[in-house]
DNA sequence: TTAGTTCATCGCAAATATACGATTAATAAA
DNA sequence: TTTATTAATCGTATATTTGCGATGAACTAA
């Protein structure tokens, strides 16, 4: 894409959130996070088995969740066991708690939300 | 992309995370979010004042916030006055921290986890 | 009516994401 | 050594996302 005009700067909170939240913005890295965190343990490409995908597909999911640090993986060949990763899903449920904050959005005193009809006042 | 295998199936709650993060997974929509969630009442175009981007660009962006029900818009020409949706906020508040509840995580004994070097046990 | 303002939408180009089958690498088992 | 198993990676096709400028629709003000 072509970017003639300024380059936007984010925070670090802002590519944090946005990068976890590409990392859930597909519903079947959604299942095989639940499907990980459920399990009494963590295992391998049983998951093949539960999601009706082609193995190579899951792995590609499972790298976007490794890369995302929601997942971590350990090698024991054949297999890989795979497993959430604790400390960055609390950072992440850290992450969304604060930005979902409804001090955020409660603070906010717009007169589409309070019923009031006067022209914009901004 | 072709399909071959059979289809997936999500559950709603997987569905709607997934759409919610979707929309969170761009940080500028994060910015335009906190935006008009920052200001003392909701405002319309003024958007492209602290974007650097172009005003089709952000337009999109926000047809994509309003899709997924995070914010909402009431014309007001030649302005249009955009606001977080505070019903489907905290939807998506609660979406999110349903999710990514410790108990999640915290009820899986992975040995990897624990520190149990044992086989795999799964 | 005419001109100006605001913002959505269109059309296009480029980048990224998604899915598959085939192949390869690593290892264990025969 | 040979074979089998597991899972990553490669190559490819298609879909979606992202970005821009140009245009058009809706309304106000002159």
């Amino acid at each position: 894409m072509q970017r003639t005009l300024l380059t936007v700067e984010y925070s670090e909170e802002e590519e944090s959130l946005a990068q976890f939240a590409k990392a859930l913005s597909h519903p079947v890295r959604i299942k095989i996070l639940k499907l990980l965190a459920s399990r009494q343990c963590c295992f391998t490409g049983e998951l093949t088995e539960f999601i009706p995908m082609a193995q190579s597909t899951i792995s590609q999911h499972l790298k976007a969740l490794l890369e995302a640090g929601l997942i971590q993986g350990e090698i024991n060949p054949p297999k890989v066991r795979y497993c959430i990763d604790r400390e960055n899903w609390l950072k992440a449920y850290a992450v969304f708690q604060d930005f979902f904050t409804p001090e955020r959005v409660f603070e906010c005193d717009c007169p589409m939300l309070t019923g009031d009809k006067s022209p914009l006042s901004c």
